[in-house]
DNA sequence: AGCTTATGGTCTTATTTCATACCAATACCC
DNA sequence: GGGTATTGGTATGAAATAAGACCATAAGCT
């Protein structure tokens, strides 16, 4: 509706880098702990081997961290076996959140309901080692187990650890992405926990089906495991937008 | 085999920052070329605006410009008209070849696998507009009539062109990078031209399909048009990887 | 011919980011 | 209790990058 500049609709032109260091610094960090990456309460890695994991010199990686700690997420020990570690409670009102955007939820939900099935489906097609399988399995102990308040970070941390066993570096980088800004797009609507229980047991039968090697199995119970979340968001635009039919990416027959 | 510290497979800490702006505006102004995203012969935006477009300052751009133009990928010429002209030859042997590495092989076919297939079966599923129809049939015509040397951006083009249609502007952006991966694998090998009426042919399905709606004809005809290059890529890495299963990342039924 | 204007070419300055070295604190170890 | 090693805290100079002004060129226009 609003540009349709189209001919050659340019799409790949995009910035090569967003914004400055410290900005994407501040991102990036916010992302891996909302993402469950760095557990509540563990310490993160020193700030010389983190700044050189994300490729960033220590005085940019400080800005950042002294920000995060500003803001609550993060606290500060010095000394010997002192380090960063993440708050347990996230700092609750973390100002006005944004409009929710028809377009960016159904660019998000369509991108996630392509990545994560073909994920899980690859995750089953896969033989995965012992320490795969562990991984796997402490993912979902921990989601089902989760407090309510800490319940979707630990989703999160699951549903990115099924794409890190499907065997595909750049699958697993592209759900861990996508799965960040759909917690972004969470954050923004009040939690309301309708069924924490009946997303556990999709949880289960998503690992049921990938352990016993049963692809087919594994994609439709992921692709009905993403309805839940699609509903919920679109329910939140007002405009019942159709839903995502259950077949979305895969052939019938 | 390598490395296997999992417990945390710590995947998602990727950095922040790509080497420099510098390195990195090359690389993806060469992608765009590459991609057959600005034409041969045609001219580039004003350096003004590639550069904002970019998100870099001038100088920068500029820089990246000077080293594409010593290596032969583009002419500059000054005065009003004048501006950034995308050479008709591309530099041939552009130096030494690094070796395939299998693993990235891999990676990258598994992942464009999950990807291009769900993109023509969104495409179907999306009701087009008539520029974006226009669009899609555009680039088919081009890479059918291209010239052999001229083969692949177009035929990147193309791909590309249906993710556009798509209707995730996420799912676009991870085709196009993955598709550049594709060329940039592709490039290291010699051109052999096996079949390129096959190709096209082949092209000419996923188009039928997407236009006609059927979602399923159209996820079928891009996963058996990406087995040529997997089975390309894979044959010159020596071991013959079992190759992708027909119904790769989709269920039957 | 001369003017206009959009473009690349050059220069200067401010800001950001990096790299490095060094200081300060503090829990463990002997 | 004192040593030690690891960690955050601080400072400084270099390099990269950005932002902006201005010059040079050359095609079109009057």
């Amino acid at each position: 509706m609003e540009e349709e500049l189209l001919g050659s609709p340019a799409p790949i032109l995009r910035p090569v880098r967003h914004g400055n260091a410290f900005e994407e610094t501040i991102e990036r960090l916010l992302q891996n702990i909302k993402l469950g990456l760095f557990g509540v309460g563990t310490k993160l890695p020193a700030e010389r081997e983190l700044a050189e994991m994300l490729g960033v010199s220590r005085a940019t990686l400080r800005d950042a961290l002294a920000e995060l700690q500003k803001a609550g997420y993060v606290e500060v020990q010095r000394g010997r076996y002192g380090g960063t570690y993440v708050c347990s409670r996230p700092p609750a009102g973390s100002g006005s959140y944004p409009e929710l955007d028809p377009a960016e939820v159904d660019d998000v939900l369509t991108f996630r309901g392509v990545l994560e099935p073909a994920a899980a489906s690859l995750a089953a097609r896969a033989t995965l080692s012992p320490a795969q399988r562990g991984h796997l399995l402490r993912a979902l102990a921990e989601v089902a187990s989760a407090p309510a308040n800490l319940y979707r970070p630990k989703d999160a941390r699951f549903h990115v650890a099924i794409a890190e066993v499907a065997g595909s570096p750049s699958l697993a980088l592209a759900v861990a992405d996508v799965r960040s800004k759909v917690s972004d797009l969470l954050d923004r609507i009040p939690l309301i926990q309708p069924n924490l229980e009946h997303s556990n047991r999709q949880h289960q039968e998503i690992v049921d089906a990938i352990l016993r090697g049963d692809d087919e199995a594994a994609f439709k119970a992921a692709q009905d495991h993403l309805q839940g979340t699609a509903s919920l968001l679109h329910g939140f635009l007002g405009h019942s937008q159709p839903e995502v039919s259950p077949q979305s990416t895969a052939p019938q027959r």
